[in-house]
DNA sequence: AGAGATTGAATATTTAAAAATTCAGTCTCT
DNA sequence: AGAGACTGAATTTTTAAATATTCAATCTCT
Protein backbone atom coordinates (compact mmCIF):
# COMPACT_ATOMS: atom_id res chain seq x y z
CA UNK A 1 0.00 0.00 0.00
CA UNK A 2 1.10 3.64 0.00
CA UNK A 3 2.24 5.05 3.08
CA UNK A 4 2.08 8.74 1.81
CA UNK A 5 2.29 11.36 3.14
CA UNK A 6 -0.05 12.38 6.64
CA UNK A 7 -2.74 14.85 5.25
CA UNK A 8 -3.32 12.19 2.00
CA UNK A 9 -5.90 10.22 4.73
CA UNK A 10 -7.93 13.89 5.08
CA UNK A 11 -7.76 14.26 1.13
CA UNK A 12 -8.94 11.04 0.74
CA UNK A 13 -11.72 10.96 3.16
CA UNK A 14 -12.89 14.40 1.16
CA UNK A 15 -12.84 12.83 -1.81
CA UNK A 16 -15.10 9.61 -0.49
CA UNK A 17 -17.61 11.78 1.12
CA UNK A 18 -17.32 13.95 -1.91
CA UNK A 19 -18.17 11.36 -4.17
CA UNK A 20 -21.01 9.74 -2.34
CA UNK A 21 -22.56 12.96 -1.40
CA UNK A 22 -23.70 13.13 -5.43
CA UNK A 23 -25.18 10.29 -5.31
CA UNK A 24 -27.38 10.49 -2.30
CA UNK A 25 -28.18 12.84 0.68
CA UNK A 26 -25.57 13.63 3.45
CA UNK A 27 -27.31 12.54 6.08
CA UNK A 28 -27.86 9.33 4.91
CA UNK A 29 -24.17 8.80 4.55
CA UNK A 30 -22.35 6.65 6.85
CA UNK A 31 -19.12 6.72 8.37
CA UNK A 32 -18.46 3.39 7.08
CA UNK A 33 -19.29 4.20 3.61
CA UNK A 34 -17.12 7.16 3.60
CA UNK A 35 -14.04 5.32 5.20
CA UNK A 36 -14.72 1.88 3.04
CA UNK A 37 -14.73 4.06 -0.28
CA UNK A 38 -11.16 5.76 0.95
CA UNK A 39 -9.54 2.27 1.85
CA UNK A 40 -9.56 2.48 5.66
CA UNK A 41 -11.05 1.47 8.39
CA UNK A 42 -13.75 3.05 10.28
CA UNK A 43 -11.86 4.48 13.30
CA UNK A 44 -8.86 6.11 11.22
CA UNK A 45 -11.58 8.39 10.48
CA UNK A 46 -12.07 9.62 13.86
CA UNK A 47 -8.29 10.50 13.95
CA UNK A 48 -8.72 12.49 11.52
CA UNK A 49 -12.51 14.12 12.17
CA UNK A 50 -15.21 13.88 15.43
CA UNK A 51 -17.68 13.81 12.48
CA UNK A 52 -19.30 13.93 9.22
CA UNK A 53 -19.85 17.54 10.02
CA UNK A 54 -16.42 18.58 10.91
CA UNK A 55 -15.23 16.70 7.00
CA UNK A 56 -17.44 18.71 5.04
CA UNK A 57 -16.17 21.78 7.68
CA UNK A 58 -12.77 20.72 6.84
CA UNK A 59 -13.37 21.19 2.93
CA UNK A 60 -15.11 24.08 3.06
CA UNK A 61 -12.27 25.51 4.99
CA UNK A 62 -9.69 24.10 2.86
CA UNK A 63 -10.75 24.16 -0.50
CA UNK A 64 -12.84 26.87 -0.60
CA UNK A 65 -11.96 29.43 2.21
CA UNK A 66 -8.54 29.91 3.03
CA UNK A 67 -7.38 30.26 -0.15
CA UNK A 68 -8.63 33.67 -0.40
CA UNK A 69 -8.18 34.57 3.04
CA UNK A 70 -4.70 36.78 2.06
CA UNK A 71 -6.76 37.95 -1.00
CA UNK A 72 -9.48 39.61 1.48
CA UNK A 73 -6.16 40.61 3.71
CA UNK A 74 -5.13 42.24 0.67
CA UNK A 75 -7.92 44.54 0.21
CA UNK A 76 -8.83 42.09 -3.07
CA UNK A 77 -12.38 41.27 -1.28
CA UNK A 78 -13.91 41.39 -5.55
CA UNK A 79 -10.76 38.84 -6.70
CA UNK A 80 -11.22 36.38 -3.86
CA UNK A 81 -14.86 36.10 -4.59
CA UNK A 82 -14.86 35.76 -8.23
CA UNK A 83 -12.20 32.90 -6.89
CA UNK A 84 -14.50 31.28 -4.61
CA UNK A 85 -17.75 31.44 -6.68
CA UNK A 86 -15.18 29.46 -9.41
CA UNK A 87 -14.18 27.47 -6.98
CA UNK A 88 -17.60 26.48 -6.18
CA UNK A 89 -18.14 25.67 -9.83
CA UNK A 90 -15.21 23.41 -10.19
CA UNK A 91 -17.26 20.94 -7.83
CA UNK A 92 -20.78 22.08 -8.93
CA UNK A 93 -21.73 18.00 -9.14
CA UNK A 94 -20.80 18.09 -5.29
CA UNK A 95 -22.45 21.21 -4.24
CA UNK A 96 -25.50 21.68 -6.07
CA UNK A 97 -26.35 18.40 -3.39
CA UNK A 98 -24.48 19.05 -0.31
CA UNK A 99 -26.50 22.25 0.17
CA UNK A 100 -29.49 19.93 0.69
CA UNK A 101 -28.47 19.34 4.01
CA UNK A 102 -30.72 20.46 6.27
CA UNK A 103 -31.23 20.79 10.23
CA UNK A 104 -29.03 20.91 13.23
CA UNK A 105 -25.71 20.64 11.64
CA UNK A 106 -27.29 22.03 8.14
CA UNK A 107 -24.93 23.15 4.84
CA UNK A 108 -25.70 26.62 5.67
CA UNK A 109 -24.93 26.83 8.95
CA UNK A 110 -21.38 25.11 8.63
CA UNK A 111 -20.85 27.45 6.24
CA UNK A 112 -22.30 30.84 7.73
CA UNK A 113 -19.62 29.57 10.78
CA UNK A 114 -16.60 28.50 8.37
CA UNK A 115 -17.25 32.63 6.76
CA UNK A 116 -17.50 34.17 9.73
CA UNK A 117 -15.01 32.86 11.57
CA UNK A 118 -12.36 33.45 8.46
CA UNK A 119 -14.31 37.05 8.30
CA UNK A 120 -13.66 37.76 11.95
CA UNK A 121 -10.26 36.41 11.50
CA UNK A 122 -9.17 39.42 9.26
CA UNK A 123 -11.25 41.94 10.44
CA UNK A 124 -10.09 41.37 14.22
CA UNK A 125 -6.32 40.78 12.41
CA UNK A 126 -6.29 44.27 10.58
CA UNK A 127 -8.76 46.23 12.97
CA UNK A 128 -6.25 45.63 16.67
CA UNK A 129 -7.16 48.23 18.55
CA UNK A 130 -9.55 50.47 16.10
CA UNK A 131 -13.32 51.24 17.17
CA UNK A 132 -16.44 50.49 15.35
CA UNK A 133 -18.80 53.14 14.44
CA UNK A 134 -21.58 52.45 16.28
CA UNK A 135 -21.37 51.13 19.74
CA UNK A 136 -23.36 47.93 18.41
CA UNK A 137 -21.54 47.49 15.23
CA UNK A 138 -18.41 45.38 16.30
CA UNK A 139 -16.67 43.15 14.27
CA UNK A 140 -18.44 40.24 15.13
CA UNK A 141 -21.79 42.11 13.98
CA UNK A 142 -19.98 42.77 10.72
CA UNK A 143 -18.82 39.50 10.48
CA UNK A 144 -21.81 37.76 11.05
CA UNK A 145 -24.13 39.65 8.88
CA UNK A 146 -21.49 39.17 5.84
CA UNK A 147 -21.85 35.66 6.45
CA UNK A 148 -25.17 35.73 6.33
CA UNK A 149 -25.35 37.85 3.19
CA UNK A 150 -22.88 35.87 1.46
CA UNK A 151 -24.28 32.55 2.24
CA UNK A 152 -27.32 33.49 1.49
CA UNK A 153 -26.77 34.04 -2.16
CA UNK A 154 -24.10 31.37 -2.55
CA UNK A 155 -26.80 28.82 -1.07
CA UNK A 156 -29.10 30.45 -3.03
CA UNK A 157 -27.16 29.86 -6.27
CA UNK A 158 -26.28 26.28 -5.45
CA UNK A 159 -30.49 25.24 -4.66
CA UNK A 160 -31.41 26.69 -7.73
CA UNK A 161 -28.70 24.50 -9.68
CA UNK A 162 -26.02 26.85 -10.21
CA UNK A 163 -27.66 27.88 -14.00
CA UNK A 164 -25.97 31.68 -13.28
CA UNK A 165 -21.86 32.26 -14.50
CA UNK A 166 -19.92 32.89 -11.82
CA UNK A 167 -19.53 36.79 -13.44
CA UNK A 168 -23.01 37.08 -12.76
CA UNK A 169 -23.18 35.98 -9.33
CA UNK A 170 -20.38 38.67 -8.80
CA UNK A 171 -21.78 41.29 -10.01
CA UNK A 172 -24.95 40.64 -8.23
CA UNK A 173 -23.35 40.08 -4.84
CA UNK A 174 -21.54 43.41 -5.26
CA UNK A 175 -24.62 44.97 -6.08
CA UNK A 176 -26.98 43.41 -3.38
CA UNK A 177 -24.53 44.44 -0.48
CA UNK A 178 -24.17 48.28 -1.48
CA UNK A 179 -27.20 49.03 -2.03
CA UNK A 180 -30.26 49.38 0.55
CA UNK A 181 -34.00 49.27 -0.17
CA UNK A 182 -34.41 52.75 0.18
CA UNK A 183 -31.80 53.62 -2.73
CA UNK A 184 -33.31 50.54 -5.21
CA UNK A 185 -37.04 51.47 -4.34
CA UNK A 186 -35.52 55.56 -5.41
CA UNK A 187 -33.95 54.14 -8.11
CA UNK A 188 -36.94 52.64 -9.76
CA UNK B 1 -75.19 37.12 7.78
CA UNK B 2 -73.70 39.33 10.12
CA UNK B 3 -70.21 40.69 7.78
CA UNK B 4 -69.60 43.03 11.04
CA UNK B 5 -66.96 42.14 13.77
CA UNK B 6 -64.27 38.79 12.51
CA UNK B 7 -61.55 41.08 13.49
CA UNK B 8 -62.32 41.56 17.71
CA UNK B 9 -62.15 37.49 17.57
CA UNK B 10 -58.45 38.02 15.79
CA UNK B 11 -57.42 40.94 17.81
CA UNK B 12 -58.50 38.81 20.82
CA UNK B 13 -57.00 35.64 19.98
CA UNK B 14 -53.90 37.66 19.20
CA UNK B 15 -53.87 39.26 22.54
CA UNK B 16 -54.06 35.90 23.80
CA UNK B 17 -51.22 33.99 22.26
CA UNK B 18 -49.11 37.10 23.36
CA UNK B 19 -49.62 36.57 26.87
CA UNK B 20 -49.61 33.24 26.50
CA UNK B 21 -46.09 33.41 24.47
CA UNK B 22 -44.81 35.41 27.91
CA UNK B 23 -44.63 32.62 30.07
CA UNK B 24 -43.54 29.48 27.65
CA UNK B 25 -42.56 28.72 24.36
CA UNK B 26 -44.54 28.95 21.41
CA UNK B 27 -44.17 25.33 21.01
CA UNK B 28 -46.04 24.38 23.77
CA UNK B 29 -49.21 26.29 23.45
CA UNK B 30 -52.00 24.56 22.25
CA UNK B 31 -55.05 25.99 20.49
CA UNK B 32 -57.20 25.16 23.22
CA UNK B 33 -55.30 27.52 25.63
CA UNK B 34 -55.27 30.24 23.50
CA UNK B 35 -59.01 29.79 22.84
CA UNK B 36 -59.86 29.23 26.79
CA UNK B 37 -57.82 32.77 27.54
CA UNK B 38 -59.69 34.64 24.74
CA UNK B 39 -63.16 32.79 25.98
CA UNK B 40 -64.29 31.10 22.84
CA UNK B 41 -64.12 27.33 21.68
CA UNK B 42 -61.50 25.50 19.99
CA UNK B 43 -63.46 25.45 16.42
CA UNK B 44 -63.47 29.02 16.34
CA UNK B 45 -60.39 29.07 16.30
CA UNK B 46 -60.43 27.77 12.89
CA UNK B 47 -62.89 29.90 11.83
CA UNK B 48 -60.30 32.86 11.61
CA UNK B 49 -56.45 31.02 11.22
CA UNK B 50 -55.43 27.54 9.93
CA UNK B 51 -53.25 27.47 12.88
CA UNK B 52 -50.80 28.95 15.62
CA UNK B 53 -48.44 30.08 12.77
CA UNK B 54 -50.62 31.62 10.92
CA UNK B 55 -51.87 33.87 13.72
CA UNK B 56 -48.18 34.46 14.33
CA UNK B 57 -47.88 35.70 11.01
CA UNK B 58 -51.35 38.01 11.25
CA UNK B 59 -49.58 39.71 14.05
CA UNK B 60 -46.34 40.22 12.01
CA UNK B 61 -48.16 41.76 9.22
CA UNK B 62 -50.74 43.63 10.74
CA UNK B 63 -49.19 45.02 14.00
CA UNK B 64 -45.49 45.25 12.16
CA UNK B 65 -45.72 45.53 8.60
CA UNK B 66 -48.68 46.75 6.85
CA UNK B 67 -47.88 50.33 9.15
CA UNK B 68 -44.83 50.84 7.42
CA UNK B 69 -45.95 49.52 3.87
CA UNK B 70 -46.94 53.38 2.80
CA UNK B 71 -44.09 54.71 3.95
CA UNK B 72 -42.20 52.55 2.02
CA UNK B 73 -44.05 53.20 -1.13
CA UNK B 74 -43.36 57.04 -0.33
CA UNK B 75 -39.54 56.70 -0.08
CA UNK B 76 -39.19 57.25 3.27
CA UNK B 77 -37.84 54.12 4.26
CA UNK B 78 -35.04 55.32 7.27
CA UNK B 79 -38.69 56.64 8.96
CA UNK B 80 -40.34 53.33 8.24
CA UNK B 81 -37.33 51.13 9.67
CA UNK B 82 -37.60 53.07 12.79
CA UNK B 83 -41.39 52.84 13.27
CA UNK B 84 -40.97 49.41 12.87
CA UNK B 85 -38.17 49.09 15.66
CA UNK B 86 -40.18 51.28 17.77
CA UNK B 87 -43.47 49.15 17.79
CA UNK B 88 -41.63 46.13 18.16
CA UNK B 89 -39.86 48.23 21.36
CA UNK B 90 -43.51 48.37 22.89
CA UNK B 91 -44.02 44.36 22.64
CA UNK B 92 -40.82 43.73 24.02
CA UNK B 93 -41.67 41.16 26.50
CA UNK B 94 -43.55 39.36 23.86
CA UNK B 95 -40.91 39.44 20.69
CA UNK B 96 -38.23 38.65 22.61
CA UNK B 97 -39.80 35.37 23.81
CA UNK B 98 -41.71 34.64 20.23
CA UNK B 99 -38.26 35.16 18.40
CA UNK B 100 -36.87 31.46 19.78
CA UNK B 101 -39.84 29.62 18.13
CA UNK B 102 -37.59 27.30 16.18
CA UNK B 103 -37.77 24.40 13.95
CA UNK B 104 -40.30 23.85 10.69
CA UNK B 105 -42.07 27.15 11.52
CA UNK B 106 -39.93 29.26 12.70
CA UNK B 107 -40.63 33.02 14.62
CA UNK B 108 -37.68 33.45 11.78
CA UNK B 109 -38.64 31.91 8.60
CA UNK B 110 -42.44 33.30 8.97
CA UNK B 111 -40.56 36.87 9.64
CA UNK B 112 -38.40 36.69 6.73
CA UNK B 113 -41.39 35.49 4.68
CA UNK B 114 -43.92 38.30 5.69
CA UNK B 115 -40.95 40.72 5.08
CA UNK B 116 -39.57 39.28 1.94
CA UNK B 117 -43.73 39.53 0.01
CA UNK B 118 -43.86 42.75 1.59
CA UNK B 119 -41.22 43.92 -0.26
CA UNK B 120 -42.36 42.70 -3.09
CA UNK B 121 -45.32 43.77 -3.06
CA UNK B 122 -44.05 47.62 -3.26
CA UNK B 123 -41.23 46.47 -5.90
CA UNK B 124 -43.14 44.85 -8.18
CA UNK B 125 -46.20 47.95 -7.90
CA UNK B 126 -43.34 50.24 -8.00
CA UNK B 127 -41.24 48.56 -11.01
CA UNK B 128 -44.19 47.24 -13.96
CA UNK B 129 -42.46 47.25 -16.53
CA UNK B 130 -38.59 48.35 -15.54
CA UNK B 131 -35.30 46.86 -14.68
CA UNK B 132 -32.44 46.29 -15.92
CA UNK B 133 -29.63 45.22 -14.06
CA UNK B 134 -28.18 42.35 -14.11
CA UNK B 135 -30.56 39.55 -15.58
CA UNK B 136 -29.85 37.37 -11.91
CA UNK B 137 -30.83 40.61 -9.80
CA UNK B 138 -34.87 40.11 -9.99
CA UNK B 139 -36.89 41.18 -7.29
CA UNK B 140 -37.45 38.11 -6.02
CA UNK B 141 -33.68 38.21 -5.34
CA UNK B 142 -33.96 41.55 -3.91
CA UNK B 143 -36.91 40.95 -1.53
CA UNK B 144 -35.27 37.96 -0.13
CA UNK B 145 -32.04 39.02 -0.22
CA UNK B 146 -33.26 42.21 2.15
CA UNK B 147 -36.19 40.01 4.24
CA UNK B 148 -32.98 38.07 5.27
CA UNK B 149 -30.90 41.31 5.80
CA UNK B 150 -33.53 42.82 8.04
CA UNK B 151 -35.05 39.75 9.82
CA UNK B 152 -31.03 38.72 10.56
CA UNK B 153 -30.46 42.15 12.29
CA UNK B 154 -33.75 41.97 14.51
CA UNK B 155 -33.97 38.48 15.37
CA UNK B 156 -30.41 39.13 16.89
CA UNK B 157 -31.48 41.97 18.94
CA UNK B 158 -34.57 40.19 20.18
CA UNK B 159 -32.67 37.23 21.00
CA UNK B 160 -29.64 39.37 22.61
CA UNK B 161 -32.68 40.63 24.77
CA UNK B 162 -33.11 44.04 22.88
CA UNK B 163 -30.61 46.02 25.31
CA UNK B 164 -30.09 48.39 22.02
CA UNK B 165 -31.57 51.72 21.45
CA UNK B 166 -34.41 52.00 18.79
CA UNK B 167 -31.97 54.68 17.12
CA UNK B 168 -28.63 52.80 17.66
CA UNK B 169 -30.77 50.05 15.86
CA UNK B 170 -31.73 51.98 12.71
CA UNK B 171 -27.90 53.18 12.31
CA UNK B 172 -26.35 50.01 12.42
CA UNK B 173 -28.85 48.57 10.17
CA UNK B 174 -28.06 51.36 7.68
CA UNK B 175 -24.90 51.00 8.13
CA UNK B 176 -24.33 47.29 7.40
CA UNK B 177 -27.15 47.42 3.99
CA UNK B 178 -24.95 50.13 3.11
CA UNK B 179 -21.13 49.00 3.31
CA UNK B 180 -19.21 46.06 1.54
CA UNK B 181 -16.74 43.65 3.21
CA UNK B 182 -14.40 44.82 0.77
CA UNK B 183 -15.26 49.17 2.46
CA UNK B 184 -15.27 47.91 5.64
CA UNK B 185 -11.81 45.96 5.69
CA UNK B 186 -10.00 49.22 3.65
CA UNK B 187 -11.54 51.82 6.14
CA UNK B 188 -10.22 50.13 9.16
C1' DA C 1 -70.52 32.36 14.88
C1' DG C 2 -70.69 28.88 18.66
C1' DA C 3 -71.34 24.01 21.00
C1' DG C 4 -70.92 18.95 21.07
C1' DA C 5 -69.57 14.58 18.84
C1' DT C 6 -66.66 12.10 15.55
C1' DT C 7 -62.70 11.35 12.74
C1' DG C 8 -58.02 11.66 11.65
C1' DA C 9 -53.34 13.18 12.17
C1' DA C 10 -49.47 14.13 15.01
C1' DT C 11 -46.92 12.95 19.15
C1' DA C 12 -44.90 10.19 22.57
C1' DT C 13 -43.36 5.52 24.21
C1' DT C 14 -41.39 1.32 23.88
C1' DT C 15 -38.50 -2.15 21.82
C1' DA C 16 -35.14 -4.02 18.36
C1' DA C 17 -31.43 -3.30 15.11
C1' DA C 18 -27.58 -0.91 13.39
C1' DA C 19 -24.37 2.30 13.75
C1' DA C 20 -20.80 4.93 16.15
C1' DT C 21 -17.25 5.06 19.47
C1' DT C 22 -13.77 3.31 22.62
C1' DC C 23 -9.65 0.94 23.80
C1' DA C 24 -5.98 -2.31 24.15
C1' DG C 25 -2.92 -3.94 21.11
C1' DT C 26 -0.14 -4.12 16.34
C1' DC C 27 2.42 -2.30 12.65
C1' DT C 28 5.66 1.02 10.28
C1' DC C 29 9.00 4.34 9.85
C1' DT C 30 12.77 6.82 11.74
C1' DA D 1 13.38 1.73 20.89
C1' DG D 2 9.83 5.14 20.41
C1' DA D 3 6.38 8.09 18.20
C1' DG D 4 2.63 8.13 15.22
C1' DA D 5 -0.86 5.86 12.71
C1' DC D 6 -3.87 1.84 12.06
C1' DT D 7 -6.74 -2.45 13.41
C1' DG D 8 -10.65 -5.24 15.27
C1' DA D 9 -13.47 -6.84 19.06
C1' DA D 10 -16.49 -5.06 22.77
C1' DT D 11 -19.41 -1.40 24.44
C1' DT D 12 -22.25 2.54 24.10
C1' DT D 13 -25.15 5.47 21.53
C1' DT D 14 -28.29 6.38 17.66
C1' DT D 15 -31.53 5.35 14.68
C1' DA D 16 -35.65 3.01 13.17
C1' DA D 17 -40.22 0.61 13.55
C1' DA D 18 -44.47 -0.41 15.81
C1' DT D 19 -47.82 0.61 19.01
C1' DA D 20 -50.51 3.54 22.14
C1' DT D 21 -52.12 8.07 23.26
C1' DT D 22 -53.30 12.76 22.84
C1' DC D 23 -54.78 16.61 20.52
C1' DA D 24 -56.18 19.05 16.23
C1' DA D 25 -59.60 19.49 12.63
C1' DT D 26 -64.04 18.62 10.68
C1' DC D 27 -68.95 17.92 10.68
C1' DT D 28 -73.62 18.57 12.24
C1' DC D 29 -76.81 21.18 14.55
C1' DT D 30 -78.42 25.42 17.02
Amino acid sequence: MTGQGRSSVDLLLAKSVKELAEDRPIEKITIKEITDKAGVIRPTFYNHFQDKYELLEWIIMTELLEPIKPMLWNGMATQAFILLFSTIEKDKRFYTKACRLEGQNSFESIAKECIKNVLLDVLTDKATGKRGMHPWVSPELIAEYHAQSLSFLVLRWMRTGMNVSVQEMADAYDYMIRHSIEDILKDI
